[in-house]
DNA sequence: TTGGAACTTGGACTCGGAGTCTAAGTCAGG
DNA sequence: CCTGACTTAGACTCCGAGTCCAAGTTCCAA
């Protein structure tokens, strides 16, 4: 793929309001062209074809998000709140980019190979996470895990997931309504106070038959 | 699509695999139907087309999450215990099904609509969730959240991330390291104890310049 | 100024594979 | 048996992805 001029690459992301409600395949190359203004001889020209014009749609909302990502965890305060930082940063990202973000939901697997998708995420957005987790720890502002790496994927589902699907509600939240909404059930949790929370398995736990009655 | 045979439907699960790994237009009808041992026409019989396939697989596992989730909300104990184990029971089904999982995130758009994935997804899953949060602050096992259908549509996120690309990494954690580290992300939070996590928002906020040293 | 390299584009072309169709079956139940 | 639902091979159509080329245009370096 050769380097795109800016004068197309916006075109681009524009057009991904087509991908984006048709779906690849329903949209022709020829479509594609229409649509940007840019002749599928030229498209050719770029790119190899439809899928890697989704593939550089990918890489740019990738780029901002680890722009976007890195800055945040870089930033002041302690771990937590840069934690917080970072999740309404990456949904920024999103509801900056609608078109792209739910194209690639839809088709995540034509714009780029598994391997790929791995390694992008765990440079984006998995290690600096689990370095801010680590962070945490040691400032105390976040409670250690066992499972770093796995803990920033939960997060960085729940952000995507909810940040490109809020996008399509009808009453579409605020991206701080998100944030807050994401931000609060990972750094909080949604078990009540400490009383629950902090006895994770006080004994095996029998299914509690008696308190049925409810009120 | 007319009712497919058992025999048919066993095949495809496993054909998956196929799907998976190769990506949706990477594989032609013809490859299905060898890996399969089920003819071309036979399919188109069952099928209109490929698509048609995938969105079978999606209705099948989505209908196993649905039972799951369904199942362990009823269940016994208090709301937050009952969270944890539509948790882990989501998670279960992904394991269960490792490649038609995979197959439906790498080509999720080709699978269904978007309107009918936000339909199941909500049927399936974020409805029953959300009842389970209100009953959570009912029970008081659980804090009132503001947006219990943005939240579990966060959660939703961090199961199916989770449960997904956990299955792809070199060294598989079991079900239920990562079913325990999801409950905990979203249970307990990521914060030490109450002190953080009590002042969602004591002032505007500055950013905290002062205590810069770290330690 | 000029030469050439990179870029742009229209339009014609090939070709693989999705999906259709048919006709010859097989099987189950009434 | 007879009927209708199912099964299958194989030939066929047709769309659209991707190729190719030739005639430009732009830009820069010598």
């Amino acid at each position: 793929m050769r380097k795109v001029p800016d004068r197309i690459a916006v075109k681009l992301m524009d057009a991904a309001e087509l991908l984006a409600t048709q779906g690849l395949d329903d949209t022709k190359t020829e479509d594609i062209a229409t649509a940007t203004g840019v002749p599928k001889a030229t498209l050719y020209y770029y790119f190899s074809g439809k899928e890697e014009v989704l593939a550089f749609l990918f890489e740019r909302v990738l780029d901002e998000v680890e722009l976007a990502v890195t800055r945040a965890a870089a930033g002041p305060g302690t771990a937590a709140e840069r934690l917080r930082d970072v999740v309404r940063a990456h949904l920024q990202v999103f509801a900056d980019h609608p078109w792209p973000s739910r194209a690639l939901q839809l088709d995540l697997g034509r714009a780029a190979r598994l391997p790929d998708i791995a390694r992008r995420s765990r440079e984006s957005f998995l290690e600096p996470v689990a370095r801010l987790l680590a962070e945490g720890s040691a400032d105390g502002s976040l409670r250690a895990v066992e499972h770093p790496h796995l803990t920033a994927l939960a997060l960085l589902g729940a952000i995507t997931t909810s940040g490109v699907n809020a996008v399509n509600t009808t009453n579409r939240p605020s991206v701080d309504t998100v944030a807050n909404v994401v931000s609060s059930l990972v750094l909080d949790g949604l078990t009540t106070g400490p009383t629950a929370a902090a006895a994770p398995k006080p004994a095996p736990s029998k299914p509690t038959p008696s308190k049925k009655g409810r009120r």
